[in-house]
DNA sequence: TATAAGATTTACT
DNA sequence: GTAAATCTTATAT
């Protein structure tokens, strides 16, 4: 094995959102759930800028048993089930009672694709991550996963190295979140353009 | 307690 | 392109 470049506590606490978003494209996702591991590259993300934007469930510092997460310090999951069906990842940076949020929309499948499509359920790759209810289930996230550490062995973030030039990201308006008035135009979605 | 709606995916027309 | 699936959470009685 080689080294492992687990991404640290201080990697989580910038108070840039959205530059964190862009900072988690050409990561790893790992996780080591069952007993089995799995791990993506992160293709695609969206920045939730915490209390100031509509489309983030914390907004106006909305604190419920579901929120609690986004407001403790960088560094931890919010997983949430969405329509009854999936349950979305995302990763929680900031200082404590800053709820800002990364949601990780999209993986390339790079450790363990035979899992993942026994998870999914399907033998095509293209579509075992390609969204974020589809990485959660591959990488067998649940919502009842929200609040783990990733500093933790259970879910965590490394640096592979990958190479994510300028050139090669696309940057543009959030997916999904037309009830966010104004605020669903920002360019908080970042994606690596194949 | 009851009701409405959702940061999506999939199948079907 | 359109619609159904499906259930937790938030908000209102």
């Amino acid at each position: 094995m080689g080294q492992v470049n687990k991404l640290p506590c201080s990697f989580y606490q910038d108070t840039d959102v959205v530059m964190l978003a862009r900072a988690l494209i050409g990561k790893v996702l790992v996780t080591s759930i069952d007993g089995m591991t799995a791990a993506g590259m992160i293709i695609e993300t969206e920045a939730y800028a915490g209390a100031g934007d509509r489309a983030s469930h914390a907004f106006g510092n909305r604190f419920t048993e579901r929120t609690a997460p986004m407001f403790a310090k960088g560094g931890i999951a919010y997983v949430y089930l969405i329509y009854g069906i999936h349950s979305l990842f995302n990763v929680v940076t900031g200082p404590d009672g800053i709820p800002h949020a990364v949601l990780v929309r999209a993986l390339k499948p790079l450790d363990n694709i035979d899992l993942m499509m026994q998870r999914r359920k399907t033998m095509d790759v293209k579509r075992l991550c390609n969204g974020p209810g589809t990485l959660s289930q591959a990488m067998g996230i649940h919502f009842s996963d929200s609040g783990t550490s990733l500093l933790d062995n259970r879910i965590w973030i490394e640096d592979r190295g990958f190479e994510t030039g300028h050139e090669k990201i696309i940057t543009g308006p959030r997916i999904n979140v037309g009830y966010a008035g104004k605020d669903a135009l920002l360019p908080y979605r970042f994606r690596i353009n194949d």
